[in-house]
DNA sequence: GTGATTGCAAAATCTTTGCAGGGAC
DNA sequence: GTCCCTGCAAAGATTTTGCAATCAC
C-alpha cells in the first residue's frame, strides 16, 4: 500500500481521535492540518485501511453513520444509548473466559475467528484506568 | 401505540423475515401482501417499534443499511464477513458466564444493562439445533 | 514509466421530514 | 371528535463511483 501524504494524515488523525469517529469526523480532523484532502479520499483511504486490517469498522447499533476504530487489538465496547458514546473496554480475564468457553464448546460449522462484547448501559464514567 | 393495519403487516413481515432484514427488505415483504404501504411508513413504524422495545437495531459492522431484529430476547450474533450473514446464537450457559463475570467485577461509573457478543468467523453452517 | 491514488462532482443509497388527509380509539 | 398515523414527495445525510490529473515507487 502506497504511503501517500493523504493517507499518512488520515492515519495520524485516527490516532488523535481516540474515540470512534465517523468518516466525517476524520475528514474534519484531517482538514485541520491539510485543507486540500477531500472527503471522498477519506472514504477511500478508510476502506483501504479496513481491507488491510489496520482499522476496523465499529458496529454502532444506533446512529446513522458508520464509525471506525483505529485500535485493532481485541477489545470490547461499552455503549451508552443516551450519549451515543462508544468506549473501549479491555479485560484479559474476560477474553480468556470467553475464549475458553468456545474452546470447549464447538459451534458446528462455524469457525470463530474473533469476538467482541457489546455492553449496553448508562452513564459511562470509567474514571479508573480501566480503559 | 395504535394498532394500524400497516403496523400489523410490518410486524407480521418481521416474523416472516427471520434473518435480520433492512428497512428495504421489510418493505418488500410488506408490499407483497399490501402494496399500498409506503417505505416511509415502514421507517416510521420500525422507529416506533424500536422505541417501544418490540424490536432492536442490529449492529452491523459492514454493509450500508441498518438492520432490524424482531427478536428481543437476549441473544448473540455470529457474523460472517464473506456472506454478510448475521445469525442468531443463543446460549444460556454463555449468558450466565458473562453475567456472573460482571456481577463480581464492577465497572466503575458504568451501569451495564445488557450485553451481546458478536462473534466473527467463517462459513456459518449451524446445522444442529443451535440456533 | 506505470499503476495506484487523488480531487472533484455527480450519482446512488439510505433515512428523515413536512404536511394534508384518513383512521384508531 | 381528537390526535396519531399514513402516503407522498422532497429534502437531508451518507457513501460510492467515474475520470482525468497526479504522485509514489
Amino acid at each position: 500500500m502506497r504511503a501517500t501524504r493523504q493517507r499518512v494524515r488520515i492515519l495520524e488523525s485516527l490516532s488523535v481521535l481516540c474515540d470512534h469517529p465517523t468518516a466525517e469526523q476524520v475528514h474534519r480532523q484531517v482538514v485541520a492540518t491539510d485543507p486540500t484532502v477531500s472527503l471522498g479520499t477519506v472514504y477511500k483511504a478508510l476502506d483501504s485501511f479496513v481491507a488491510a486490517g489496520l482499522i476496523t469498522r465499529v458496529a454502532a447499533a444506533d446512529g446513522a453513520a458508520r464509525r471506525y476504530d483505529a485500535d485493532c487489538s481485541a477489545h470490547h465496547h461499552l455503549y451508552c444509548p443516551d450519549t451515543q458514546e462508544i468506549i473501549d473496554y479491555r479485560d484479559p480475564q474476560l477474553d480468556a473466559l470467553i475464549r475458553d468457553f468456545f474452546a470447549t464448546r464447538q459451534l458446528s460449522g462455524f469457525q470463530p475467528q474473533g469476538f467482541s462484547l457489546h455492553i449496553t448501559g448508562t452513564r459511562p464514567r470509567l474514571d479508573d484506568g480501566q480503559k
